[in-house]
DNA sequence: AGCCTGACTCGGA
DNA sequence: CTCCGAGCCAGGC
């Protein structure tokens, strides 16, 4: 892991750790608001190299408003959390993104 | 270097 | 709605 991509991840934590309870934000909005747009794939790379507790990574999810396929306990751990803070899920298991984005008032 | 994969996304068919 | 294709970039082989 190069020097670069470390501060990347810490960019990106940074702002994930800003998005308040019971909302949620996609992988290309964090990139975005990382400064790094375009790479939505480097914060999925970031969140899964997490290992900091102090990350809410369980309200990341992807642009369609789903939870990012991959181990099936880790989506419904995630699921869990999420409906635990009031976030609801359609019947094909989507978030309204228009309902729960986090929307920071300062992009910063 | 090439080639493939991946917690991604957007636009078009 | 689904299925590509392209754009994106790091990492492993």
């Amino acid at each position: 892991m190069t020097v670069h991509e470390v501060r990347a991840y810490q960019r990106i934590y940074q702002v994930v750790r800003r998005i308040p309870r019971g909302r949620v934000a996609t992988y290309g909005q964090l990139a975005e608001l990382s400064g790094l747009g375009g790479q939505a794939r480097l914060v999925g790379y970031a969140m899964s190299a997490l290992e900091d507790g102090r990350v809410p990574w369980h309200r990341v999810i992807n642009g369609q408003g789903r939870i990012s396929p991959r181990d099936p306990s880790c989506a419904r751990q995630q699921r869990r959390l999420l409906e635990a803070e009031g976030v609801r899920f359609d019947p094909r298991g989507r978030v309204e993104l228009d309902r729960y984005r986090w929307r920071p008032r300062s992009p910063r």
